[in-house]
RNA sequence: GGAGAGAUGCCUGAGUGGCCGAAAGGACCAGUUUGCUAAACUGGCGUACGGGAAACUGUACCGCGGGUUCGAAUCCCGCUCUCUCCGCCA
């Protein structure tokens, strides 16, 4: 959610970075900006009356110790009037302040000045590319299929458990997912991210402190018995952490990691795009999150690229980055890069992260603040990725190391899983 | 699921109708003093939205939402959460 006051001061700015993600706020903006001019001074006038009955009730309880019952009483006369005017000027106050919520929820976050205006995804900047792509013979088979030749993942049986999207892992399957994700936690935390096992549910002010409500209510699974959502990613837990709260500067910056299943519900997806591990209801994911002083969030940012970029690159996997341009960003970040890593076989590439700074834009539905160098309470920066996704790093795994013996593991990860080649 | 107790500032904790934005202690910050460490003393120490160049000042907030009253942290109602006991259970 972008601050009243960021608007008040940098009103054509805003519009114009908003418009680089097709996003024309001048009408909302206008419609803010004047709702809280009237909010500003009904508030006053509400303050003033508010004044009035306070200072009353201070005089009417002096006359009345002082035996002047007389005096109380006529007092007392003038009160129903203001208790009116009063009530009249507060339900007016929380019409306005609602209205000015509701609209700034609709508005999305200000993009950063580097990044580029654009439709779809194929208006990113590729800024950078690693490794090589592996020739595989024409033979090369999709991970669907080598999953089903290794018996290692059952499509079919999860949805007799659940439903489609719900993959069974099994055998060495379900080892090499569990030597993932303890293969990112370590690496997290040895880059000095605290490890933290958060709740996997989340209630309704989670969601709108990160921004999954109200934008995507339909991507989430719901739960309404007993008003919960499943997590579509640790970011909501992880980031809600810190909501309501006020941190000393020595605490930051705040670096935490966790691992935990994400819930979507993916409504209108279709194709190739859900084909095996592409895209699931039901996956794992262990996720980076930063808290940061706004001077240093795009350093951050930056190195958390680096730091995901190392791992792809210890999984000795093809990738590039991508800036995302306008039109691909999400609502609520300023910017964002995609990992994305070439699986083979299918010979396309496949997001398995996503990195972003979102400035003050969660910090501001949060009301998570630090004591800046002046003493003063500001808006932090948060920031996320993912390190790593696990399903399609796993399908890039499966197609790109297959070989005549079975499915070779990289070097970094035997340790984990135990063997060196699946088969 | 049943019964009871509770929710006050960074923490502990007082406050049962006006003098309470809230005692006291601790923590923290600044200063004074003692040769250092420690101690002692003095002052400061919540958030949000307004007004004001500033000093300062208005309003709201004692879990959340309503109500009673001239006046509510304090009384009443609803909700949420926490704790204890019982039941069930990984």
């Amino acid at each position: 959610m972008l601050e009243v006051s960021q608007l008040k001061s940098s009103k054509e700015e805003i519009i114009a970075r908003l418009k680089v993600r097709n996003f024309d706020g001048e009408k909302l903006i206008d419609k803010v900006l004047e709702l809280d001019g009237r909010r500003k001074s009904t508030q006053g006038e509400l303050d003033e009356i508010l004044y009035q009955i306070n200072t009353s009730s201070k005089e009417i309880g002096e006359f009345f110790k002082a035996g002047k019952t007389e005096e109380a009483n006529k007092l007392k006369g003038n009160i129903p009037t203001l208790k009116d005017n009063s009530k009249e000027l507060g339900d007016k106050l929380n019409i306005l302040e609602g209205e000015i919520r509701s609209i700034l929820l609709e508005i999305p976050n200000c993009p950063h000045e580097l990044v580029p205006a654009g439709e779809t995804s194929k208006d990113n900047d590729i800024i950078d590319e690693h490794g090589s792509v592996p020739g595989l013979g024409k033979d090369a088979k999709p991970h669907w299929d080598l999953a089903a030749q290794y018996d290692i993942i059952d499509f079919e049986l999860g949805s007799k458990i659940t439903g489609s999207g719900f993959p069974v892992y099994k055998g060495k399957g379900a080892r090499y997912q569990r030597a993932l994700i303890n293969f990112f936690l370590d690496k997290a935390t040895e880059s000095g991210y605290q490890e933290i096992q958060p709740p996997v549910l989340i209630n309704e002010d989670s969601g709108y402190g990160t921004g999954q409500l109200p934008d995507k209510e339909g991507q989430m699974y719901h739960v309404g018995i007993d008003n919960l959502y499943l997590s579509p990613t640790a970011e909501v837990p992880l980031t809600n952490l810190y909501r309501d709260t006020i941190l000393n500067p020595e605490e930051l910056p705040v670096k935490i990691t966790a691992y935990t299943p994400c819930f979507r519900r993916e409504a209108g997806s279709y194709g190739k795009d859900v084909k095996g591990l592409n895209r699931l209801h039901q996956f794992d994911k262990v996720e980076i999150v930063e808290i940061r002083d706004p001077g240093q969030s795009y350093q951050a940012l930056e190195e958390m690229v680096e730091y995901v970029a190392g791992l792809l690159k210890e999984l000795e996997l093809p990738f590039r980055i991508a800036r995302l341009c306008g039109g691909d960003i999400g609502f609520t970040s300023a910017m964002t890069y995609d990992m994305e890593v070439y699986s083979a076989a299918q010979q396309r590439w496949l997001e398995v992260s996503s990195i972003s700074n979102f400035e003050t834009f969660q910090a501001n539905r949060l009301k998570l603040r630090f004591k800046n160098k002046e003493g003063k309470n500001q808006l932090v920066h948060t920031l996320n990725g993912s390190a790593l996704a696990l399903p399609r790093i796993l399908a890039a795994l499966l197609e790109n190391n297959q070989c005549p013996e079975g499915i070779k593991i990289p070097k970094a990860l035997v340790p984990y899983t135990g063997f060196d080649v699946l088969n």
